[in-house]
DNA sequence: TTTTCATCCATGATATCCCTTGATATGCAG
DNA sequence: CTGCATATCAAGGGATATCATGGATGAAAA
């Protein structure tokens, strides 16, 4: 595990009614490599309406942020309070998904995630991103257009397909 | 693997209906020495109707430096938003090529890349573009000109040797 | 018992891999 | 230079694996 691995590629996967959803082939290959197991992190985003996601070796690598920042800041004689910048990270829930790369997203991350019955899931290097695709459309920062624009094609693919 | 390389040469591949092409053999040497596998960084364009490439596990690099940053960006107490840093370079994606230098185009990267089906390759040095021939005969900016009277004497040999 | 939840199996659609083929390029001997 | 054998090229086709999803099973909680 702790492998260095890129999260990349997009794709709209339903969310039935148990919840149960399917994180897309290459996102799925990247956590597993970041976890050594199928085991995904789900987290609240700090200020956008949706959910990040990651590997286990992502999480360690928060951990250790944390420590990095408060020692810098020491060194620096800045106050830095670990306490509180611990607080974010323990939000971050992990579950196993089967082989199929199927998990079930909880209620609760539902709803702070505004997800309904389909999940955008696109990857942004460092982790993964999980919007609703109609909050995505109407409420991503500037930033991500480019990404808008990727979603609109996965939205347009499914309606040739017939829903 | 990561050496210095210049990519040079054109050509123009089938693109057959499973969305495999082969990239011309001279580009192919250039991926490969690049890459040291035989792997193909493919991504968006930012602003013109067609594609770029170069050789694999640059995205892994991209990754490695917004490690980078964050870390220094801590040393010094300063912000840095991780999350955002990594949106650009999520739009590349990479595929392995068979030993005959064929990889399939994603139905998103034929869209945005304009790809019907043909594709006229040429290196740029630091990295090589993928067009649709009557894209870029119409649509390429002025500085493309030298190009266009390349593409134009590989269409001349196609149709020279039927179709 | 009834409900809940996780694991396992089933399925149709799609994508990936590998073998083949015809055309062209290259090397070498006569 | 000519002719032939070999290597490499781009492209086609099909068996097999993988994808995402629906549903069934069974164990533990209510």
């Amino acid at each position: 595990m702790s492998a260095l691995v890129v999260y990349a590629g997009s794709g709209v996967s339903g969310v039935d009614g148990k919840g149960r959803t399917t994180i897309p082939a290459e996102l799925r290959d990247s956590v597993q490599q970041s976890s050594g197991a199928n085991s995904v992190c789900i987290s609240r985003h700090s200020s956008l309406p949706c959910l990040i996601g990651f590997g286990g070796a992502e999480r360690l690598k928060l951990r250790a942020d944390i420590e990095t920042q408060w020692q810098s800041a020491v060194a620096r004689g800045d106050a830095f309070d670990r306490e509180l910048a611990g607080i974010p990270a323990s939000s971050i829930f992990e579950t196993a998904f089967e082989a199929s790369g199927r998990f079930v997203l909880s209620p609760m991350l539902k709803h702070f995630g505004r997800i309904d019955d389909r999940a955008f899931y696109f990857g942004a290097t460092t982790h993964f991103m999980l919007w609703n695709p109609d909050v995505f459309l109407k409420e991503a920062p500037a930033a991500f257009e480019p990404v808008k624009d990727e979603l609109n094609y996965w939205l347009n693919e499914q309606a040739k397909r017939g829903k």
